[in-house]
DNA sequence: CCTCGCCTTGACGAAATCTGTACGCCGGGC
DNA sequence: GCCCGGCGTACAGATTTCGTCAAGGCGAGG
């Protein structure tokens, strides 16, 4: 089951090895964060300053300027959050980045799910709101950020499973999504070609967030083809 | 009606199995992938350099080099999709597959359909289709990338038929398409010879799309040779 | 161990879509 | 004016796809 946990926030990841720098891009654009990418302190600066991302992900060691003289230079003018990396777990180390400014400081080797985990705790603190609009239809009320949705007020409660896809039609409102695609994001690529089990799932969502007696008016079915959700 | 996901792209596939290497073939040129085959990872890596491939698809077991080196070092000069193939689900194995520069690391056994969803969501990474336009004419507004259709501004529902049909027209506009052209891109090549249908799903497109009493000002005919979009 | 909520699956009637036939229309050739 | 080939439209049967419901599995929590 994917998740879209980044919404469209960017992040700068330096380091001056490739394959870590890659690992990070493919990571975190799989959780639906943007990427801006550095080899250098120098590198990192600059395009923090060209155009300030909501997080930066900095390695200890860099060809030019320190690591940590990177986050202190950063701090001087941005609230962003921090992450700083090292391959080494020495706790003094870990103490200077922290003084200097950053957030957290995560050791080499880590897993992805850790790094996205605190790469979120510190945005929430920097960033207590992410942009996720809060999306109105025919009297119906989703706030993704909040993961609530309302009727005329009410508040309606959906499963998980029910929220997922509710999500994806909503993030890619007005647009069909074909069968496929909602399968491949809600429930992962295994279940690309059983489209009973999202017949199902529509129903019991279309159950409880359209008027109980009416025409549909926010997921539309597009026969042969797939849904969508009417902006 | 026929499916082309897979486009002209080739595929390089690499195991030393001859069965799996068999059913991939299989699969992927089922869905319209070009195939390039190696069983050895040296024979992989000769292979992409000769001529690179959009995607690689490699078993972590090989006879000679391991895998994910074979991966590392396409990575160092290629930013082409590149999904790893294991027996084992062990974690480790693929965070150092992804950290090699991996897109996605599939576990075998794999349903087909899953390994084609996988390499077109790695695909779709590497190498982003451009974003189709909506064009407008005579009022009429057609956005394909949404499969939406409006007329002065309320939404037409096309079958899916009459909507691939339109989209061929409004990709190729201006330019006259021939019968045959038409019935072999919408219908497939069993339909060349069969311009009846075309002609019923050209009537459902015309009273759904032109004014309701009017001249035709969209979809001309050439009598006797095909149809044409204007634009 | 039981209960409860959630997800999946299969079956069946209902709806939408596709295909092929029938028939009327139009324009060119004679 | 008449014939004829190609075209446009309406319609009906066949086929595919959808919505709904009930039954069963699975796991969390008590």
């Amino acid at each position: 089951m994917t998740r879209q946990r980044g919404g469209d926030r960017q992040i700068l990841i330096c380091d001056d090895e490739p394959q870590i720098l890659r690992a990070l891009r493919l990571v975190l654009r799989a959780d639906g964060f943007g990427i801006v990418q550095a080899t250098t302190g120098r590198e990192a600066l600059d395009a923090a300053a060209l155009r300030p991302p909501h997080a930066a992900i900095i390695d200890l060691v860099l060809p030019d300027i320190d690591g940590i003289e990177v986050c202190r230079r950063l701090r001087e003018w941005s609230e962003m959050a921090i992450i700083v990396l090292s391959a080494v777990g020495d706790e003094e180390e870990k103490v200077r980045a922290l003084r200097a400014g950053a957030d957290d400081y995560v050791t080499k080797p880590f897993g992805p799910d850790e790094l996205v985990a605190r790469l979120q705790a510190a945005l929430r603190r920097s960033d207590p709101e992410p942009p996720e609009p809060v999306v109105r239809a025919d009297g119906l009320e989703v706030d993704l950020a909040a993961r609530t949705v309302r009727r005329d007020g009410e508040e309606i409660h959906l499963t998980p499973t029910e929220f997922e896809l509710l999500r994806v039609l909503v993030r890619n409102r007005g647009r069909l999504m074909t069968h496929r695609a909602l399968l491949v994001e809600v429930w992962g690529p295994r279940y690309a070609e059983e489209p009973t089990v999202l017949r199902g799932q529509i129903a019991n969502l279309r159950r409880k967030i359209e008027r109980p007696d009416g025409p549909r008016r926010l997921i539309r079915t597009d026969s042969g083809v797939g849904y969508r959700f009417v902006g």
